[in-house]
DNA sequence: CACATTTATGCAATATTATTGCAAGACTTG
DNA sequence: CAAGTCTTGCAATAATATTGCATAAATGTG
């Protein structure tokens, strides 16, 4: 379905869909119109699901992250859908996903301080939350955070 | 330094970056120049780090996704630091943090299958690798995932 | 509060860029 | 090998982004 030309346009727009088509054609080697034609059909065929703007986190005051792990008391689909619609509504949640394991759900975190956290903890994880259990891991250092998906060329 | 109209842009941009600045012009309502302006300050400014294409996971062959905490033998900084390198420089490793707790380190991988997660073990987590324990967990559902981070308005 | 200075705004003209018709070439399939 | 399908590049056209400029709004200063 896809060729290498294909992938190699997935690439540099997975990386950087700033750039005028003429320069993407340039880098792939196809003229500007064919190479419009492709990203066109990637497009329409769902590959490329969409064109948004990356912000600097520090820049837009949520320089904090956190990954939090979170048990809950009973495993019940009904008990854990609940939990998730709880957090998914914070403002802070910005991944979340439920698992397999040890831990039933982990959440992603994007806080403006401490005192965020604070407040976010009290309203997912009080008395009658269903939770069980919950660890805090503060992110010390982001050593790789990529939105591309890794494509062979 | 941000006002209300620019918070608006930002978050557009953040969820939609495709449309033309004629339309996103007339969603905050200014005029098409002025808010091209804004945009291009904002892009100078370094709140708009970059413009990028989403794709769909599945469709680029990788839909399984996976997070692993890692506990190291020892919680030395060099250790550490070379534990983050290795898994960088690895295909599936999309996301990699050093973090507080129990765990030193969190993972998040996008897998092909789990062939792929099975080779990746060995590769991270062999004999003599400094790994003392690790936890795997498979995403089973994704309740979000946001590359936006959370403005106020 | 009045004034000067800076900054942001919209319009209109201009420059860039994206899009499409078309003819030629490449590839597929029977 | 021939008919059909798809892809390509070019050139014309359409759409969009960019900039100069005059005006208006906001901000600072005495």
């Amino acid at each position: 379905m896809l060729d290498k030309i294909d992938r190699k346009i997935l690439n540099l727009m997975q990386r950087d869909a700033g750039r005028t088509n003429a320069q993407m054609a340039d880098e792939v080697g196809l003229s500007p119109s064919t190479c419009l034609r492709r990203v066109r059909r990637l497009q329409r065929g769902g590959f490329i699901d969409r064109i948004i703007a990356i912000l600097d986190p520090a820049r837009a005051g949520r320089g904090l992250k956190a990954i939090v792990t979170v048990e809950l008391d009973r495993h019940g689909a009904h008990e854990q859908r609940r939990f998730l619609e709880l957090a998914c509504a914070q403002t802070a949640v910005v991944q979340a996903y439920a698992v397999t394991g040890q831990t039933d759900v982990v959440l992603m975190l994007r806080l403006r301080d401490m005192e965020e956290l604070d407040q976010l903890c009290e309203r997912l994880f009080r008395e009658g939350s269903g939770v069980a259990r919950f660890f805090t891991m503060m992110v010390i250092r982001t050593a790789r955070e990529e939105t591309a998906i890794p494509l062979e060329v």
